[in-house]
DNA sequence: GGCTTGTGAGAAAGCGTTTTCAGATCAATG
DNA sequence: CATTGATCTGAAAACGCTTTCTCACAAGCC
């Protein structure tokens, strides 16, 4: 059994496309790429040859060939998130730009695979854009050591060799802790996401240095999806916060519905804000607070900052892209008890 | 210029392993996939060289090497559509079964860009799943005729060499005719999906044949987002219709959410429906009367289909996957205008 | 008109694997 | 003890392309 094909009829080859044309396969190559100057009557012969055939070249032959594969990995946690097709869609079309190719996996937020999962892409992409890694530290410092070129995507480790470009969680959660601040709550509930998600810490961090503005906070664990958001909603009432801070938008959103079922009024009695933006226009009937990070410029950018790197230019420092705020119909002033409100 | 890589340090090759080891490349290869017996404390030595090389078998080789590429593609219109999110798991699970990887492309919902997107996946995949093609028949059949191993999900074209698996369209939009036409309703308007869609073509087909029923139907033209069905769902007061079907579950719920702020209440007023099931679970506050085909094992039986395929087996006949209709809170019998109701 | 340049095309050498093929070692058998 | 056979290993060919190298030919110069 030569190779996998089974008995098939044989695929055409370079040379046939050559034999056809009456040319070597160096001259079809040099056609089909452009890459010298070829004799008109030639590549006319060349070019008829390649339709009638119908040959198409063999990418791994090319890419063995070149050094390159003409191809960029992304893996992302989690495709059923609305936040990473948005990103995914500004990556793919900076990759085309550079004539590449984009090929997407996801670990399904199971971190035990993400490593697995990047060794492959390294061998078969020309470079890796790794989104909202689960990773620990120590094997991302692995990862990196390999040299291949990397980018990381919303998540910062402080001393890596691969080039970062994130939204700044931290100073998103600052910005709506401000906001409460100045409603004027005091006493504020957070449902965390994963674990060991950087972005969540990044988010309990601001939380923390929250303090400043008089602010309390108590941390629910929970998740990232609104079936969590949904199951964690109940928990809120036991804290006495008067606001509710989240993980994501898909998280807000499934603990507005079990407040509503539970009749606690948003925001009358219990204000409620997101994060991300994500774009569920017009499926949630309740318009959340919520802070956002241009999703398109933060996919160019990290796009971009990977071609650089496969280009040779190793651009050092991480970036943030800073969030902004989005004051919509789920946050207002807490009810203060002592008062009659509305 | 070598190749592209820019004079960083060469990339380890599997004879630098062998000569590491003291032994041939070709025994380096036989140990590691197991192809052939080779003396224990050899393999002992190729895997020490292996680890301490950090050595990565370079994928092109492989793949030109023994003809196949150990990767499989899958094409979807959108990656922002919740539907597919839940395909891809099952695909990516059956093809990490095979051991293969799953690279995935998304064409944006812009056909003219697809036949390219399929052309350039057949080169680096052993096999494609279509997805929701949107292509014409034509450049299908010509795609067809490549012989490369490609299966149809959601789309069936008659007399098409590739196999295809699809949810039977026809027959759940079928189920919601019958739902509606019991509960009383005689007129229906239709929120369309995309022209080019087959699958929305078959809803239509299927409302047509609900005549039989008694229904008459307007269509009126929209789209596959929310926000589509946001912006159409003004047009359907004046089409006098009692309940209002949908191109899918997005739609539903942004026309939803446009009634009520129109003052129209569901079902009351008017009766809505969607299409999928899609799991936007304690998002919407509305539970809506939709219909649904398990989408895992969609993806299951055409990735295994694609497998079998690529395995030269060609099953024929194309498969329907049943749907199956879920009465929710979005539908009630019409108000009967010579009646009082409520 | 002989010589140097320049130009376009074919031959051939890789790219890093897998796999066939052939050779070497060793055990078993007559 | 020599021969056969069975195993294991290395050498080499093949996968399909790109890119160098080399050469033939034409044009330009004194």
């Amino acid at each position: 059994m030569r190779n996998a094909r089974q008995g098939r009829q044989t695929r055409v080859t370079i040379s046939d496309v050559g034999a056809a044309a009456g040319v070597s396969a160096s001259t079809v190559s040099r056609v089909l790429n452009g890459t010298a100057k070829v004799d008109p009557s030639l590549a006319a012969r060349v070019h008829d040859a390649v339709t009638q055939l119908g040959y198409r070249p063999n990418a791994a032959a090319q890419g063995l060939a070149r050094g390159e594969w003409g191809t960029i990995g992304v893996l992302v946690p989690n495709l059923a998130n609305p936040y990473f097709p948005d990103v995914l869609k500004a990556v793919s079309s900076v990759a085309r730009s550079h004539g590449r190719r984009v090929m997407v996996m996801e670990t399904d937020e199971d971190p035990s695979i993400e490593h697995d999962l990047v060794e492959d892409l390294m061998r078969s992409c020309d470079g890796v854009l790794l989104c909202s890694s689960r990773m620990a530290r120590a094997d991302l410092v692995a990862l990196t050591a390999r040299e291949h070129p990397l980018v990381l995507l919303d998540r910062i480790v402080p001393g890596l060799a691969a080039p970062a470009v994130s939204a700044d969680f931290f100073g998103g959660m600052m910005l709506i802790c401000g906001h409460l601040a100045q409603l004027g709550h005091r006493r504020v509930a957070y449902l965390s996401g994963p674990e060991v998600s950087w972005a969540n810490s990044e988010r309990i961090r601001a939380l923390e240095a929250a303090k400043a503005f008089g602010i309390s906070v108590t941390i629910l664990p929970c998740g990232s999806t609104s079936r969590h958001g949904y199951e964690a909603a109940a928990e809120v009432a036991g804290t006495g916060a008067t606001a509710l801070t989240t993980y994501n938008d898909l998280v807000a959103l499934g603990a507005v519905t079990r407040l509503h079922e539970l009749g606690v009024r948003v925001p009358e009695e219990l204000s409620v804000v997101g994060f991300d933006d994500i774009a569920l226009d017009h499926v949630a009937h309740t318009s959340l607070t919520t802070v956002s990070v241009p999703r398109g410029q933060l996919g160019r950018q990290a796009a971009e900052t990977l071609e650089s790197l496969m280009a040779g230019k190793h651009d050092g420092e991480p970036v943030y892209l800073s969030m902004e705020l989005h004051v919509r119909d789920s946050t207002a002033p807490p009810r203060v008890t002592s008062e009659v409100t509305g």
